[in-house]
DNA sequence: AGCACGCCGACT
DNA sequence: GTCGGCGTGCTC
């Protein structure tokens, strides 16, 4: 073979519209030392700055007269292979981002402090061992006895405990360093550095695989079969909470790891508890690599190589784990595949079940997405039989369905009741504290900001920055924006008449504080960001409201996923409204799935559950379905309305973003796009063009942000045309200031 | 996106 | 004279 003097890199650092592999040259010295899926350093621009960039290819020779030669190379081994590479580039193409922003996203940081500053070294341990047989070491032990007490005594508690870590030996023996090292230099003993891994100490005993029911066993079989299929494929497994999904994962993945193949399960971040960790360790022990965002770098980057050095056979991780180094894949669970962490908002902008459906399909294995209210879109193609479907129908021991009833905000309020808490749910906590059960009441609402309100002339603070409020934190008495970071002091007084401050905002703090007034004597747990970071965390709170039985829970988003509380017999929506109204296409999605959850919260055990749902619109359907626990009436419609509206599974949402200082100038490029791009799409007669709409939030950090959209069928080839018209425009000097990046189905 | 190059105004 | 403002152009 003749010699590969070429490299074609991927370079950090570039606009989407320079994303290309760029030629550069091996020098003779580090020739056959550089190859795919390595991370090198090399000159960039005019200026020759120093530029990360990773190797995609080999070449003889270039297109291109003069190359620059690579610097130096970053990795002594590939950290990619060339199946994960090749997804970098799909990704590429796929979500519009940079082939380096995907590599980076593929990769634990830890890589990049090595020779860095932030030195996340591998840890070593010291281990001691015998270098020469047992009767050797005691009979050197009982001559040393007198001379050297402290190296007999090593010599003989080597040849009972064997290979021991060199702290631990010291330690037990009462010996110094100095006579460990003494015994080393004669020969008897032997000193090795070992690689340790920082790993969750999670301390469980073996399990034996769950036994299955009849229902789990027939999805079992039928998911199995498929998974074992020449072509593998999808499937979707429908179960509501408490039909044990998870049993069913754990005998699939079981399966797997006999066939010796690898299985990647994916998990939204807050349902990644120690609970659930500890019972796939009792099943699969060391074979199990965690990858999620409370590790530390260190304790990610060593995963992350017991992963690539197939030490770990079974990765169960957020979002990014779907990138998991494994090799021979055989299956990708994605649990509760509806929820929108799976979904990237910044650069790269990928979905997990995108990026795990293109693995899968490259290696032949089966991406099963489990939930018990699944994507609209996901249901649709089990539907139409692109996917397989397996149903979960009865709860795990026959438990019975919380009942649930539905209460109008607005009559409550004609009685006069201008609370948060009906007179239904006032009634039904008070039974609960009577008897002793615990109530959890749900707050739908992101963070449950805090708004501050002069009494007097009705000020209020925004962003400077941002077109928003300023949200009152009462940890250090701060006003603080949600979008850019900003914070300020809170005022004495209104600045503008001097006036008192009131906080408003449908928090959970307010909530709190009506509860108090209406059960004086009753004990309270909230449970939101603040309380959160006071308490020391999620589980601490958890475990307090388990151990002490607190009446009460109030708390928002996070106390709707996955716990388990016997004791629970009432749930309680505050209002259902909030999120269903937002405006974005999967709003109804998202609160079926949201009060549904809640629902399953209640009665998980012994006792019957209750919910309640308070309502200002108690007719909507939407929340009439979710009452009701009827997934399959909510997504007929659901699906209907997509139909009819060319809305995804139909069509393809391709949107555009464009963010500048200058509002106008901003405005007036996004009409620009949007007039080529419907002159572009005119080939196809079902793709249309809309907005430019201004975003949610229309300022962010002094960027103003119109967006338009192309909804096109699914592979009509509009993405290319979307790429370029990104390109087109990013590269316009007439629009210098005004930036634009593309994204599929954004959810915001 | 960065970053150097280059061509004009107010200063030690 | 020259320091530095940011418009312009380039990236193997």
């Amino acid at each position: 073979m003749s010699e590969m003097k070429v490299a074609k890199v991927a370079v950090s650092g570039v606009p989407f519209r320079l994303d290309k592999p760029f030629d550069y040259s091996i020098p003779e010295s580090m020739a056959g030392r550089i190859s795919p899926g390595m991370r090198v350093e090399v000159p960039f621009t005019n200026a020759n700055r120093s530029t990360e960039g990773i190797v995609l290819a080999l070449a003889q020779s270039s297109a291109f007269e003069k190359l620059k030669p690579v610097s130096s190379a970053l990795d002594e081994q590939p950290v990619l292979d060339e199946k994960l590479l090749g997804l970098a580039m799909w990704m590429h193409e796929r979500f519009f981002c940079t082939v380096y922003e995907a590599v980076k996203a593929m990769l634990p940081a830890g890589l990049w402090f090595k020779n860095g500053r932030q030195r996340i070294s591998e840890k070593y341990v010291t281990m001691a061992a015998l270098a020469v047989p047992g009767e050797e070491a005691m009979e050197a032990a009982s001559r040393k006895r007198r001379r050297a007490p402290q190296q007999a005594e090593l010599l003989s508690t080597l040849c009972s405990v064997g290979r021991v870590p060199a702290r631990e030996l010291l330690e037990f023996t009462g010996a110094s360093r100095v006579s460990l090292n003494a015994l080393c230099k004669a020969g008897f003993v032997t000193l090795e550095d070992e690689e340790v891994f920082r790993r969750p100490e999670v301390d469980v005993e073996h399990a034996e695989l769950p036994q299955l029911n009849e229902s789990q066993q027939m999805a079992f079989e039928g998911i199995s079969k498929l998974a074992q299929g020449k072509k593998a494929g999808a499937a979707l497994l429908f179960g509501v909470t408490g039909s044990g999904k998870t049993t069913i994962y754990i005998r699939l993945i079981a399966e797997q790891r006999a066939r010796g193949k690898s299985c990647i399960l994916l998990v939204p971040e807050i349902a990644l508890t120690p609970q659930m960790l500890r019972t796939f360790t009792s099943h699969f022990g060391d074979d199990i690599a965690v990858l999620h965002s409370s590790l530390s770098a260190g304790e990610r980057y060593d995963e992350w190589r017991r992963i690539k050095n197939g030490e770990a056979g079974v990765v169960i991780g957020t979002r990014s784990a779907v990138f998991a180094p494994v090799s021979e894949l055989g299956l990708v669970i994605i649990d509760e595949e509806q929820e929108d962490t799976y979904k990237s908002e910044n650069a790269p902008r990928y979905h997990a079940r995108d990026v795990a459906k293109y693995r899968c399909a490259r290696d032949k294995a089966l991406l099963l997405l489990g939930s018990a209210t699944p994507d609209v879109e996901s249901r649709y193609f089990a539907d139409i039989g692109r996917y397989g479907f397996f149903k979960l129908n009865m709860r795990y021991n026959e438990r019975e369905l919380p009942e649930v009833e539905i209460v109008d905000l607005k009559r409550e309020l004609r009685r006069g009741n201008g609370g948060s808490i009906s007179g239904r749910l006032r009634e039904e906590l008070q039974g609960n504290i009577d008897r002793g059960e615990q109530s959890i009441l749900f707050i739908n609402r992101r963070g449950a900001n805090k708004l501050v309100t002069c009494v007097e002339c009705g000020f209020t603070y925004h962003c400077p920055n941002c077109s928003v409020s300023l949200t009152f934190h009462s940890y250090g008495r701060k006003l603080m924006c949600h979008h850019c970071g900003y914070t300020q002091p809170l005022d004495e007084c209104c600045p503008d008449c001097g006036g008192t401050f009131k906080y408003v905002g449908a928090g959970t703090q307010k909530v709190e504080e009506e509860l108090h007034e209406l059960f004086p004597d009753t004990e309270i747990l909230r449970m939101d960001t603040d309380t959160v970071a006071g308490a020391g965390g999620h589980d601490k709170l958890l475990e307090r409201f388990r151990k002490e039985r607190i009446p009460i829970m109030v708390g928002t988003q996070m106390v709707t996923k996955g716990l388990n509380f016997e004791n629970v017999t009432l749930v309680g929506v505050i209002c259902a409204d909030q999120g269903l109204y937002a405006g974005d296409y999967q709003a109804s999605e998202r609160t079926f799935s949201l009060i549904t959850q809640v629902i399953g919260r209640s009665g998980r055990f012994e006792k019957p559950g209750r919910a309640i749902i308070q309502t200002y619109t108690p007719d909507n359907e939407t929340i009439v379905q979710a009452s009701n626990q009827d997934y399959e009436s909510f997504y007929r419609s659901e699906i209907e309305l997509r139909r009819l509206q060319l809305l995804p599974p139909f069509t393809e949402l391709l949107s555009i973003t464009l963010s500048g200082q200058d509002e106008s100038l901003v405005l007036d490029c996004a009409s620009h796009l949007r007039f080529e791009l419907t002159q572009a799409a005119r080939g196809c007669d079902s793709a249309r063009v809309l907005g430019p709409a201004p975003l949610s939030v229309l300022k962010v950090n002094n960027n103003y942000r119109y967006r338009v959209t192309l909804c096109a069928p699914p592979g009509s080839g509009m993405r290319r045309l979307v790429a370029d018209t990104v390109i087109r425009f990013s590269a316009d000097k007439c629009y210098r200031g005004v930036s634009v990046y593309a994204d599929t189905n954004p959810s915001d």
